[in-house]
DNA sequence: CGGTCACTCGAACAACGATCCGGTGGAGGG
DNA sequence: CCCTCCACCGGATCGTTGTTCGAGTGACCG
């Protein structure tokens, strides 16, 4: 009787729930990253038994989707009347969480479904139609965009935030050594100019644009 | 004596070495996905124990980034004298050999260090200077293309190759139902047109190599 | 008071990556 | 011819993972 765990204070904070979860998964994943995410560890972070979760959730990867769309409401969707500045601030901020979220990079390549996603991309298809951009160009439009944003946050992510300092340091000795190799990889490559990837960024989205931007009139 | 298993011939092919080991990877890899590949399972097609591999490779992430630089060596480098038409020859079969190997697109988010993608990089940068193109345009171009082919990649495989059809039908209903608060989205999105994507591809590295072509000179 | 229902969790299972340590056979020197 | 060495092999095993089973527990409703 005095053992029995009375129910709900000496648990942390509230009651479970779905969004509890998601809530402390996406701490748990943003201090530790992807590959130390584990039920057990969940769990124990909100004060419950591992196998509770499975109550609220079906599977650990139900946990990652719903983890991965939560990070997307920090996006927002903006009100700009021109359309360019719209599109741009939307890939713009698009980007910014991917990369305030890392391990956000080692999911990209599952069914983006969420809410939070389904309505930014719906904002992107929104604005270009707006803009005046039409088939084939429209789907051209969307995709590159979508593309260019997620390839670019892939990239850096890795080797900038995954990558631990020795396997940034192995990777430039590697290159060093190979240098007659690879001439030009060596002289101009990602590893020799860290710096300076928002300013490509940027500049590699106003390519884009400029080609979209054309196909209007 | 007689029931001694003698050393080469009762077990598959020639001696074990980390080249076929890699051969056996891809092709499982091929077979059946990223998520099915074991170091026992792989074992057993090579018609040893588990534990050998561990000889010839250290760890299994050893085994997927050689697995991943190893179908790299069917892209070929292009001899073209025409620039553009050199860098859109080796993205476009960079693209094709990542959606002819779908498990490619969950392995994109890790160090690409093998000699096959070094090569392949440098003549991307190798190709744009000789084009003309000086910085700050090159790190961008280079990066922008890179990015744009491991995005489209990433995203097309996700959606055709590795969701099954359940996956992609339910997806279809779950966007029916909600079609009025994604119009957008529901009237173009991707789901309804699934075609084009090839189409979609070049109309967006037009673009890009557009931007790049305009800053030279 | 009795029963239903949402919710919790300890124990257990199968599968995984990886390591330990005892083999085994062929090459090469005496 | 024999002995030694060493590259190579693999059974047993460890710790960890995702997930399931089934037995609980308490709040609420009639």
């Amino acid at each position: 009787m005095w053992l029995r765990t009375s129910s709900r204070e000496d648990r942390g904070g509230p009651p479970l729930s779905r969004q509890r979860i998601v809530e402390e998964a996406v701490a748990l994943l943003d201090e530790e990253g992807a590959d130390r995410l584990t039920m057990r560890r969940l769990a124990e972070r909100l004060g419950t038994g591992s196998t509770t979760l499975y109550w609220h959730v079906k599977t650990k990867d139900d946990v990652l989707d719903l983890a991965l769309d939560a990070i997307f409401a920090a996006v927002p969707i903006p009100e700009d009347q021109n359309w360019r500045a719209g599109v741009t601030r939307l890939i713009g901020d698009w980007r910014a969480t991917l990369l305030r979220h890392p391990w956000s990079a080692a999911l990209l390549g599952r069914p983006m479904l969420g809410p939070n996603v389904l309505a930014r991309s719906d904002f992107l298809y929104a604005a270009l139609i707006g803009a005046g951009v039409v088939e084939p160009h429209l789907t051209a439009a969307a995709f590159g965009l979508s593309n260019y944003v997620v390839g670019s946050a892939l990239m850096q992510a890795t080797w900038l935030l995954n990558a631990d300092a020795e396997t940034r340091d192995a990777a430039r000795d590697h290159m060093d050594h190979q240098r007659d190799r690879y001439p030009a990889l060596a002289a101009h490559g990602p590893l020799t100019a860290t710096d300076g990837w928002d300013e490509s960024f940027e500049r590699g989205l106003g390519w884009l644009l400029d080609g979209v931007e054309a196909t209007i009139g």
